[in-house]
DNA sequence: CTAATATAGTTGTTATCGCAACTAATTGCA
DNA sequence: TGCAATTAGTTGCGATAACAACTATATTAG
């Protein structure tokens, strides 16, 4: 099943590789200004986005939504309440479930954080056109997508 | 400087959210074959892909090529020494300098990985047709190398 | 009604990462 | 020549990750 293809793999042209490293320094960019100006890092940083989509949501459903692991998120959400940006109550009808918010100083927090989010994947994409931008995104989903689909041979 | 857009941010629409969850699929995938079939992690197989097409390079031009941290170059290359991967010799003009080559086992795997990696590639980028697939390339290169250039204000 | 199963969340363990400090060798230049 | 600065590589350490085991609660099916 495997093609003949030349014995030499050029790294800097492999495809799953220059997807990691663009991933790399993009996240990078953006982990360092988290870090800097808020303190967070990015994973406690997206917990706080989906809670400001979604106020109540539970652990599990963050874990989902983030697509982090629970274990991560437990202790990742530790730091959080200790530090006031998150909080959390014993859901009534399901004991085993607990309701996390942003509290005051977390919804101030994310107000500050989402501008300069937005701003940097602004500045990322005026290396594209808007036609081009449209094409990297839809590209970008289609692959997410496939990828899900494929199976290597064992 | 900070644009007014709306205080939401939709963490699955963020760029560099989707960037990284696209990456760590892609990865995740082969990562598992490297693992299951070779018994290599990533870094292990990028040290290998590098020597496979630079026989001789030091692990300090190992890691500028991978853009893998020098201490992590390091404590991968003592596994791979350990099982006869690789092999290494210090420089007879600079004896700071060890270069490095896959050795015969090393070489053998390594002819081995590529037919594979080059399948994965092909089988991911399935869902794109020949136009698409440039386009995705050239998108892809011309993100990586625009977002060295971006500097967030602090 | 209760035993088996499933779900939410936490914790333990091990491996890896990233940074900085460190050793050893080399180079540059006063 | 000789001392400061640079470079190659290793190691220590704290933070984070993945995976599995565990506790507690809830649901389901006989």
């Amino acid at each position: 099943m495997s093609s003949s293809k030349p014995p030499i793999l050029t790294l800097e042209r492999f495809l799953p590789y220059r997807i990691s490293t663009l991933s790399n320094r993009i996240s990078g960019i953006i982990a360092e200004t988290y870090k800097d100006k808020f303190a967070l890092s990015v994973t406690e940083w997206r917990i706080m986005a989906v809670l400001g989509e979604y106020p109540g949501a539970s652990a599990d459903e963050v874990s989902v939504k983030t697509q982090i692991e629970k274990s991560i998120i437990s202790r990742a959400l530790q730091k959080l309440l200790t530090r006031h940006l998150v909080s959390r109550e014993v859901d009534a009808n399901d004991r085993r479930r607990q309701n996390l918010t942003l509290t005051e100083t977390g919804i101030d927090v994310y107000r500050e954080i989402v501008p300069v989010s937005y701003d940097y994947e602004q500045l990322l994409l005026k290396c594209f056109n808007k036609k081009e931008q449209a094409m990297f995104d839809s590209l970008v989903d289609r692959l997410y997508e496939h990828a899900a689909t494929i199976e290597l041979p064992r």
